[in-house]
DNA sequence: TAATGTGAACATTTTCACAGCA
DNA sequence: TGCTGTGAAAATGTTCACATTA
């Protein structure tokens, strides 16, 4: 479909979003003193052939000792390079409800290397407010408050409705990369990277397996 | 990998994915009055192709009119039937956190048929007691529950020390779907299908084409 | 004409097979 | 021997081309 930015596109997004599954392993892997893995112990741990795991790491470059394995310390590092997570990384969060307050308590987002820091909502009780350790700012101000802090990642909690008004003003305003918590299929510049959380659409699938399931 | 389940797998999972961005749509368009769409026209509300429209529908069935197109309504309860939540299902929800509360209080469930009948917790102060209209019961009547309302759907939502636990349990009492919000890779048998979502991964590849894109 | 449904061509992804090395 | 890295084969998924129909 794409042919041009040669660059991104030349590496499968297949590819990338298991790079995010093999540094977690590996996180937890050095968590319980684990310094080396070799690529079919990745088959066990995650249900990933070696295969796999060594055609995806071939593509960054040279990582694995033949007799050793991969070092799971500088493979971890290696991966977080590669996905500009190795030092923080400041994101932006819109929309305060249930979901962006849940959000905003959740520790895995500075474990892996990215800070709330700011929160954007239209609701005056909380506009000012510190929330779980976060200034809650006006959404009027969320155009001025990304060019100013040249946030790049921001995070779309918002209801449905307020969406794609939120998606075009981050948009114009230089975000580069949308995570959108929201049920709606936000369109965006190709440009811009988009991923949706979308929790309700794996229910679904997952009922459809399970329906499928009971028919054998 | 698989070769067995006939049934199961020769539709493809990335088809079934479709299919429930595909019902999301629909019923957008029910919503705003629109009875007819043709396969072309999901290109321009989704950006999925109209040969891959037609090519995932096809393997279903025959539900479009050559002069026509599809009709919204049908196709609905025809993806629905499919899916299996063209009548509501009972799930339960397993940890109730920051995150399961807002689990809790998202009416997007409800609305795509899925009614979460029961909730688990370890925290005394919340066994027994009604949370968002639903009631909290320890995690010890978890399997209990489970066999004696027949649930086949789970959504996990507790710290990742208890998710493997809790994954072993509700398995062993019948569940055959798990929806993970737990940023672990959990175990499970073949027979069971496992939906994981992850939004630090999402970040995460968010992260690696801001910064890819940056270099250009 | 313009749409769906579908077999064939093309592209991508995964799996296999093996060269090179400790 | 048993591992990594990698080109080739197989499997899977997408796009194209067109027969059919209103």
């Amino acid at each position: 479909m794409r042919t041009k930015n040669s660059k991104t596109n030349k590496i499968s997004s297949l590819t990338i979003d298991r790079l995010t599954v093999y540094i977690r392993c590996l996180k937890r892997l050095k968590a319980v003193g684990v310094s080396h893995i070799f690529s079919h112990q990745f088959t066990k741990h995650l249900g990933i052939s070696a295969h796999v795991v060594r055609k995806d790491l071939s593509q960054f470059g040279q990582f694995g000792n033949i007799s050793t394995g991969y070092n799971v310390n500088e493979l971890i590092k290696s991966l977080s390079k590669i996905l500009g997570v190795d030092d923080n990384q400041n994101i932006i969060l819109i929309g305060v409800g249930n979901l962006g307050r849940a959000l905003l308590g959740y520790k895995g987002f500075e474990q892996d290397g990215f800070h709330i820091k700011a929160i954007f909502d239209i609701d005056d009780t909380k506009i000012n407010r510190v929330i779980a350790g976060v200034r809650c700012y006006p959404l009027t101000d969320l155009q001025d408050y990304i060019i100013q802090n040249n946030i790049k990642i921001a995070v779309i909690a918002v209801p449905a409705a307020a969406a794609q008004i939120v998606a075009d003003e981050i948009v114009k305003a230089g975000v580069k990369g949308i995570l959108n918590f929201s049920p709606i299929m936000l369109k965006v510049p190709e440009s811009v990277k988009l991923n949706d959380v979308d929790f309700v659409s794996k229910l679904e699938t997952l009922s459809y397996y399970v329906k499928n399931l009971k028919e054998e």
